[in-house]
DNA sequence: GAGAATTGGTTAGCATACTAACTAATTCGA
DNA sequence: TCGAATTAGTTAGTATGCTAACCAATTCTC
């Protein structure tokens, strides 16, 4: 029986993992990775062209990663990407007419999928599981206080980052990017 | 409130993920990675020398990634492969003397954050956390029988892999695996 | 309004994963 | 027992992520 709280950690691992793996097979037919469908849920989500930067965010993945990922999508026809005329620092990015096409098949497999992970499961359990997760994310996510304190910021070298390694204005970001069915 | 079952998804990854980045977080300083720290634990806790193979599967990666991870952690001074006088295809890998010194304080490190992380947690509410997590694992690593019956196995191309893309045979080393604290 | 700080995007270099294809050694089956 | 199948390890090529360092454009501050 698979209950020892010392498996927790990693029951958590492989738990997520075949959530997302399950979807990636099902995916995978239509020609997308993880990465790029994910991308593509996102702009299709914002209803609105996003900047770079705002993929990054609500992707959880730094910039850099963004540049190489769009380069993909974009040489595959999935996006297009312009300048913006407002900041001319920006690019803009939009859904090209090869994502157009799919992408609500993209949003009903991850529609039925979590339908179907999920049907079996007791509303008050399900309820119950999401508040022990979010207490633990919660945890997780804090920055480790005290052990910080030990050390001046100058000597720490983590250019203003989060003890998860993440860009600090990251966070408000993420926790919208949270709230859709991925 | 983070309450919405279509967030469960979602909340799944952040979570798993800010526990990982945590815990990689407090051994950074000790010179480790993730995939570092995890394969020096298994090695530690398999009490003997292992495989190629055998890491593999525990880590749940595939034998080629772990090629290259024991060739950074040989060359680091964090491991020692020899050739096997039993087989002589494989190769057996030990903890270097690097490693040995900092073994404890990795499970130690580990145990610390799961107790930190789950504390607060009512045990029933965990006991359910577990229960409803174990299920959600099952469905997604089912592999989708109905799918697949549609098409004759020569067509689908998937070389004797599962539904995660994972070799058949791993699954009993992944889950020996998953009875560790990470 | 000019210099400083910030922000958006990029490149370079590395870490970590994968699949495909290969060699060498062992094991299995007729 | 010998050829086929399997297993262990490797290499090659690719995808996906990271940090560091940089430029250009914008915004903030004095």
């Amino acid at each position: 029986m698979m209950s020892d709280w010392e498996t927790f950690g990693p029951l958590l691992h492989v738990t997520a993992r075949a959530w997302r793996q399950k979807l990636d097979e099902r995916l995978k037919p239509m020609g997308l990775s993880q990465a790029k469908w994910r991308t593509l849920l996102h702009l299709s989500l914002a209803q609105d062209e996003l900047t770079q930067a705002e993929i990054a965010a609500r992707l959880g993945v730094e910039q850099p990663s963004v540049v190489t990922l769009l380069h993909r999508l974009e040489k595959e026809g999935w996006i297009v990407r312009r300048n913006s005329s407002h900041d001319r620092r920006c690019k803009m990015v939009n859904l090209g007419r090869r994502a157009q096409r799919v992408i609500g098949k993209i949003n009903a497999t991850a529609d039925e999928l979590r339908h179907e992970l999920l049907t079996e499961i007791p509303a008050p359990e399900l309820q119950t599981c999401i508040k022990v997760l979010a207490h633990i994310r919660a945890k997780a996510e804090k920055r480790d206080k005290l052990r910080r304190a030990e050390m001046p910021s100058v000597y720490r070298g983590d250019n203003g980052q989060n003890t998860n390694g993440q860009p600090i204005e990251k966070k408000k970001a993420l926790n919208r990017a949270t709230r859709m069915s991925q």
